[in-house]
DNA sequence: GTCTATATAATGATAGAC
DNA sequence: GTCTATCATTATATAGAC
């Protein structure tokens, strides 16, 4: 499945708005109104009428993508944890990229948001944050994944790995259809199971020292006020 | 030190480049050239007469991030290795972090660099991956770092890891000032030490079954042709 | 709802005075 | 080298016909 919806049995500005979401995801957020127009094959002007300016274009379009994304997780993390877990790195992280991969464009919109930063990133990043943190924490209970110190940190911290390593995979390899988000993640994965999985297995010391000068100042200042420079 | 050079002693042509390139880390290299000129006290005629070009400008800029980096971790990485190293995670790639926080926008401008992709980023980016390799190599001969399978692939890796999450932290935390690169790596350094060493010395599972299937895979396939998906 | 035509602003780039 | 003035293009957005 490449598209959102198939193109018939949708209103015009539904039309538009899936269509401008290929255009954001081809070219950037940079792309024109005219772009987006020319793409859904209507008229510019058709365009405005319909969200009254190219921030009204763009905001209900970042508006689908997480309502798209947020019930896929939804669907796929189940009532409680993932029940097909198979001891992949990140569990929650890994479902969401693999569910949002499925639904074509889904993918690298969701980098190009998140980059950009702003409040629609913080709304998703937080999100699956919350996720992973949930799914790590049944993890540690089911004896799979090590405890951490400090587990909101540790839920950041992944979420933030495996969102900026597909960032700078898909700046070192574009991919011919940025709109296939299973063929990129496919790519991806084959790219960096490897060192993902021998890191998240082992790490990378051989000794705790690192960790044992870092947890001493962690402990006696947890609110990370005097940290190491 | 929060710029490049004094502004004084410089050619106009440099003021401008100079400027362009905080315009750029300040605004994104969307910004105009209007813009830059406006920043450098100049018409903006001028720009495009030093230049020829906004892409010129812009190609003058990124050669001179590119080569003020690589003089300084040229520096800083020595001619073997990094002798003041005291097990942080990734060598390399701290070090340069480092180095490029020191002169004030590189640090920002370069993460703009390699999200956008391109030769300039490749460039950069397979630069840094090669320092890490070195880095990692003379490591594991000293007994500091796991060897690993795949030690390029490790390379890549920690490289996208860690400008990854530079990246998407920067998206979230959007710093007060883009150009002081010193700021901008403390609040970093403080946001994710602790979960970052904790998962360089001990990784994230408790078993080895996840890495033992994936390396089954890689024995049999070491060209990653037929990777899971 | 959808179009064409147009107003208005901003962009990169040029020409020529000094 | 540097500026002012201007051109050509493109952008978003509006107005009004159908």
């Amino acid at each position: 499945m490449s598209s959102i919806q198939p193109a018939s049995d949708l209103t015009t500005r539904a039309r538009i708005r899936d269509a401008a979401i290929e255009v954001f995801v081809r070219e950037g957020f940079s792309a024109s109104v005219r772009a987006v127009a020319a793409h859904a094959v209507v008229s510019p002007g058709l365009v405005i009428h319909h969200f009254a300016s190219r921030a009204g274009l763009r905001a209900e379009c970042d508006a689908r993508v997480l309502e798209l994304s947020r019930s896929r997780t939804d669907h796929v993390l189940g009532t409680d944890q993932n029940p097909s877990s198979t001891g992949d790195v990140g569990d929650a992280v890994t479902e969401t990229l693999r569910s949002l991969a499925e639904s074509g464009p889904l993918l690298v919109y969701i980098t190009r948001l998140v980059t950009e930063g702003g409040e629609s990133a913080r709304t998703f990043v937080d999100h699956l944050v919350r996720d992973v943190e949930t799914s790590m924490m049944s993890a540690v209970a089911a004896g799979t994944v090590r405890p951490s110190v400090d587990e909101p940190a540790r839920a950041r911290y992944l979420v933030a790995m495996s969102l900026g390593v597909l960032i700078i995979d898909l700046a070192m390899n574009p991919p011919p259809d940025p709109t296939d988000g299973a063929a990129i993640l496919h790519e991806y994965v084959n790219r960096t199971m490897v060192p993902a999985t021998e890191y998240a297995t082992h790490g990378l010391l051989t000794g705790t020292s690192a960790l044992d000068a870092v947890l001493a100042v962690h402990q006696g200042d947890p609110s990370g006020e005097n940290g190491v420079d």
